[in-house]
DNA sequence: ATTAGGG
DNA sequence: CCCTAAT
């Protein structure tokens, strides 16, 4: 065959240059993808550990997985000593970015996400949060880890769990929930907007009595399920809606500094919620475990039916109770399981829906990244927000009653407009559809969102890798440093959460497994493939790397993978992780190694039509491997599965009026053959068994149609 | 690993 | 195309 011819294109003025590849097949089209994220936090507190700056920020990437904008800012930020609290709000804004994401979402539009979180322990009443319009959730939402779906039973004892730790933890902190003065308004240094302005003021005055325990301890509960419940919504695929989750434990035995352990963002989850991922901090993490991955996530993310469905919410996590052991049992599912949940999308939505959000602690101790609420199913804003906004109705949510705890220092407050995503390579036929292209490259960055990834945070051009240091120890509280500070979202290498990860921390998935990314064996062709380029972290994983083979061998990827850095590339598993992004179907396996991709689809082409129609003309229906070994043998991605699918798709073609068929149109001709031999080999099915061999008998017996 | 069928 | 069941 003809080599083909590629296309390069290069987004952000980025050209990639296009590997010689050995495929015959079809041209393939590179992308380099930079995509930005956009969103923007204000993180306040520059007493918070650089730890807990990007956990924050990871946090809000997984939630907003849906759109993603380009370019990233980072506004004012102030730093005010003595204060120590965070808040992180996020904004989506639509931004530039090479590529564009849109969401898929009919239903809402807007859907906002916060993710809050963070951990101060501060006493600061003032923790402001974010702006969000949706309150309504809020009183509740501050709690805590939201068992979302409603459908599960589990969750029930899930939520009885958290019940029952959170009143412990309510009773135990009762002192640290204090509302401590305004830190904010007074340190001069912050920036809060208006808005948040008043809400501190609320909180002030309100703040204490929303803190008491027993509110807490009553609200908690129930907003979950109100909140998650509400929407519903069938939807939502697993785990692409959420994923996020964050991580908070909810000890009722930690001391209140948190430590950056403290802080999870987890998120994805997937259906199985289950494994926990991340860290649980050391002490017995009731809340929440989170489940480690990246892989189910995405999987569910594919899973194109599942996509429809609606919201999912958040994943509950469950403490260890029962959840666990579920959770578990699901997340170590093998690959088998992993499939049939797809095939029966019921069941992991049942799972699935029930992202956690743990956002609780609490209140008291720690706060992980309380994701919001992934999408509802409507996309109503307020569903979204549910939890974390509370802060700005009612300041007295848990978690800014949290936050003010602590807040003594000053306040840096951030704003990142856009998050620079890696280069994602990505390669497809150029017989692809624009749409099937779109969903590629969503697959990828979404494999990339939500397979896990870090944040990188950038000071004048530097990597600060210290994630312990304080932001006022590492400079980024300076105004002067405002400019000078980046983000950039970097592969995980361990799908669990990557922030989770971060560090030392003690924590564990359990899910994680230790492997990473499995190389996809080669598969000769390629045919889409989209990697992700290493960054330059240790661990760098590359997400999305969908290979699939065509009947070229070409092995020219690997050419690419080069560019990747020794990555293993992973299959790209379409994911959205957004409900509303979903779009696209993608399978993955379980563990992180693999990532299952449905196949692309490739139509047959005339030729190959003719050539199967040929191939069965002799050797019958019902002898399909031997059909692939005669007549596509070196179609390395059409098995003999495919072959006979295609064959059953003839004959209904055939028997179809013109006018109903769609895609290439096959000759006539053809159909009629199809028509003949299936008609003849019907018939035969016995005797031509007994003598398959020989062709010449066959065609001429078809010819007359028996 | 194949085949047959349903989805 | 995927997934299962049955071979």
């Amino acid at each position: 065959m003809v080599l083909q011819k590629r296309l390069d294109y290069g987004f952000n003025g980025y050209q990639v240059p296009a590997t010689p590849r050995a495929t015959r097949s079809a041209r393939v089209i590179y992308f380099i993808v930079t995509k930005r994220v956009p969103f923007r936090k204000r993180v306040e507190d520059s007493q918070v550990g650089a730890f807990d700056l990007l956990a924050t920020v990871a946090g809000k990437l997984l939630l907003d997985k849906e759109c993603s904008r380009a370019s990233t800012n980072t506004s004012s930020a102030e730093d005010q000593s003595g204060v120590e609290k965070t808040t992180v709000k996020e904004e989506r804004q639509d931004g530039d970015q090479s590529l564009k994401l849109e969401t898929c979402n009919h239903e809402s539009t807007s859907r906002e996400f916060y993710v809050s979180e963070l951990v101060s322990q501060t006493n600061d009443p003032n923790y402001s949060s974010r702006e969000s319009p949706s309150l309504q959730n809020d009183a509740h939402l501050g709690f805590a880890s939201v068992i979302t779906s409603s459908d599960c039973s589990e969750r029930f004892d899930a939520q009885k769990l958290m019940n029952g730790k959170i009143k412990n933890e309510m009773g135990s902190l009762p002192c640290k929930v204090e509302t401590g003065p305004f830190l904010c308004g007074t340190s001069g240094g912050c920036l809060k907007p208006e808005a948040e302005n008043k809400r501190l003021k609320d909180e002030e005055l309100h703040g204490t009595d929303k803190v008491s325990t027993g509110e807490v301890a009553d609200t908690c509960p129930l907003e979950d399920p109100v909140v998650l419940d509400g929407k519903p919504p069938p939807l939502v695929s697993s785990d692409s809606s959420g994923k996020l989750r964050s991580c908070g434990d909810h000890n009722p035995l930690r001391s209140f500094p948190l430590r950056r352990d403290d802080v999870n963002v987890v998120s994805r989850d997937d259906d199985e919620k289950s494994s926990g991922c991340t860290h649980p901090s050391r002490i017995k993490d009731s809340f929440r475990s989170t489940p480690c991955i990246g892989d189910r996530r995405i999987r569910k993310i594919l899973a194109s039916k599942y996509w429809k469905v609606a919201s999912k919410l958040k994943d509950v996590t469950f403490s260890n109770s029962d959840e666990n052991s579920k959770s578990g049992y699901y997340g170590r599912s093998t690959y088998k399981c992993l499939r049939s949940e797809r095939n029966y999308p019921f069941k992991k939505r049942k799972f699935l829906h029930y992202s956690s959000v743990s956002n609780s602690d609490g209140g008291t101790s720690n706060e992980g990244i309380s994701d919001s609420p992934e999408k509802s199913i409507n996309g109503n804003t307020a569903s979204v927000y549910p939890k974390m906004h509370g802060v700005t109705g009612e300041s007295s949510s848990l978690a800014d009653q949290r936050k003010s705890f602590h807040s003594r220092d000053s306040h840096v407050k951030l704003r990142i407009k856009s998050f620079r995503v890696p280069e994602l390579f990505i390669e497809i036929p150029e017989s692809a559809t624009v749409g099937s292209l779109k969903r590629t490259v969503m697959e990828a960055v979404t494999a990339i969102l939500g397979g896990g990834l870090r944040v990188g945070v950038l000071l004048q051009g530097k990597k600060v890798r210290e994630d312990n240091k304080t932001l006022l120890q590492t400079g980024i509280s300076h105004d002067d440093q405002m400019d000078a500070l980046g983000f950039s979202l970097e592969p995980n290498p361990s799908q669990t959460s990557p922030l989770l990860c971060p560090g030392s921390s003690p924590l564990k998935c359990p899910c994680d497994t230790p492997l990473p990314l499995a190389r996809h064996p080669a598969n000769p062709g390629l045919v889409n493939q989209v990697t992700c380029d290493p960054s330059p972290e240790p661990h760098m994983l590359n997400l999305g790397n969908f290979v699939e083979s065509d009947h070229d061998s070409a092995p020219t990827d690997m050419s690419l993978g080069k560019n990747l850095t020794d990555s293993k590339a992973l299959v790209a598993v379409p994911a959205m992780s957004v409900e509303a992004l979903a779009a696209v179907p993608a399978h993955r396996k379980s563990k992180r190694s693999e990532v299952v991709q449905r196949r692309i689809r490739r139509p047959f082409s005339v030729a190959e039509v003719e050539a199967l129609v040929q191939a069965v003309e002799k050797l019958g229906t019902g002898r399909w491997r031997d059909v692939k070994l005669r007549a596509f043998d070196n179609a390395k991605h059409r098995t003999y599965v495919d072959l006979k699918d295609k064959w059953k798709t003839l004959v209904h073609t055939a028997r179809i009026s013109p006018q109903q068929r769609r895609g290439e149109p096959v000759p006539q001709e053809l159909l009629d053959r199809v028509l003949t031999a299936h008609a003849y080999w019907s018939q035969h099915q016995a005797k031509q068994q007994l003598k398959p061999q020989q062709p010449e008998t066959c065609l001429l017996l078809y010819n007359t149609p028996k």
